[in-house]
DNA sequence: TATTATTGTACCAAATTGAGACAATAATAT
DNA sequence: ATATTATTGTCTCAATTTGGTACAATAATA
């Protein structure tokens, strides 16, 4: 039996959700060269924003994360870390979400609860880019992949958010298996590689590097990968471990 | 002019809190070659948590801690981090909430804000315990130290917090001046090493740990102390860069 | 003056890291 | 075929960091 989820313009009150909590998450993908994520634009407002949601009233608040991240990517095993919580007054804009709102020909009351302030968790997700179409949701008219380097400007203080994202990852990077979550099954070590020096913003010497992977135990090797190109083939390579 | 921060248990709603969100704070202390945490327990319930609290609608979430800390500890310039948000549904367990308030006279009504689902911040602070006297607050007997392998057994989850306490500062030990802020102004270099014992929870190489930290050029050399004691004296170091 | 417990420094070996050399090789050009 | 080109995988060597011991210095006591 699935539980139906409240309609969020429609509501009058926070019936459905908990009041005053949101989440917005950092959806990392890789493609290009370049590290990417997903920001969404609402109808008819040039706001771009992050995907967010609320939780509902009796859901975990994970599990309300990977809810919305099913909803936008249409993945369901997804790598997902939690950030920071951004839980100050002055991000409370209420002339923002009620532009929105309006925006999708809603005429929220003053005390309509997503006029309210909100404490929002931020999540950041690892996920391969090769699986997804973006999907908007109801009051969103896209939900794309951007380079990041070439945001577009976000709302509220989604900046920080990503600016945040980004620092846990990087500071995760040595521990969490993140190739295994942003490369599709099989990879070149080149590949890998580009990974890391995307999430770190700096080049890495190629040898050692290749010295620390095979060194970690963590990567199978496979067949080579025979690209056309006038050089020696790579070896394709998979992780071992479990994903997590 | 000071905020009125309202009285939780005579509230049948959040009004002057945000409803749904807590924060719960693992506050460490070093003491006796010993790490400690404060720990509360509430008036004739021998039901014992971690210090935490609410946010008042007006109030930053960080500034809610810092209040629930200066509260309990009569610190106000505390070093403080957070580590990660408890969402569960599971952790909602209103008949504990219920009994508290019903062991200090109140009577909650079946819809009182407090009996309702909550979802907690955890943070943790580092204090120097000389300078703290802890103190209860309205709903709790006893706000007391206790050593960390002897803690008394904490309602809902908050051994969990306090676990993904211990293992946020065992991450973050390398990059933050922890004995800063758990030691007073000056400390030998044993201090120092104990209060790194007592956070890994192993023992480390004396002088290597010493020619790391003299090595760090975060340390001031002062005088040395004598002990009395018939060996040779230690100096005295103190942190040579800014709190926090 | 010898003894004891610690502390500060020096030193050596092992492990890790940074940087480059070089052979292997998959295509293309000759 | 053979030379050329770009890239990959492996090695090697030096520099740095880390783990561990040796030892002298020293503040009290016996």
């Amino acid at each position: 039996m699935k539980k139906r989820t409240p309609n969020l313009a429609e509501q009058t009150d926070g019936h459905g959700y908990l009041v005053h909590i949101a989440y917005d998450s950092v959806v990392f993908g890789f493609s290009g060269e370049k590290l990417k994520i997903l920001v969404m634009e609402y109808h008819n407002t040039r706001l771009f924003a992050l995907p967010g949601g609320f939780v509902g009233i009796h859901e975990n608040l994970n599990d309300a994360v990977r809810r919305g991240l099913k909803e936008r990517t249409g993945l369901s095993d997804i790598y997902l870390e939690q950030c920071y919580v951004f839980g100050d007054v002055k991000r409370h804009k209420p002339e923002i979400l009620k532009a929105i709102l309006q925006a999708n020909g809603y005429k929220p009351k003053k005390d309509h609860w997503l006029l309210d302030r909100f404490i929002s968790v931020a999540y950041y997700a690892l996920i391969n880019y090769e699986l997804v179409t973006p999907r908007p949701d109801a009051l969103s008219d896209s939900c794309e992949w951007y380079d990041l380097d070439v945001l577009p400007e976000l709302i509220l203080d989604h900046a920080s958010i990503v600016q945040k994202a980004l620092e846990t990852l990087r500071k995760n990077l040595d521990e969490q298996i993140v190739g295994m979550n942003l490369l599709p099954e099989k990879f070149t070590m080149k590949d890998l590689q580009q990974v890391y020096e995307a999430i770190l913003d700096e080049p890495i010497h190629r040898t050692n590097f290749q010295r620390k992977m095979l060194g970690s135990g963590l990567l199978v090797r496979h067949a080579k990968q025979y690209s056309g190109k006038a050089h020696k083939a790579p070896y394709l390579y998979s992780f071992s471990g479990k994903k997590k």
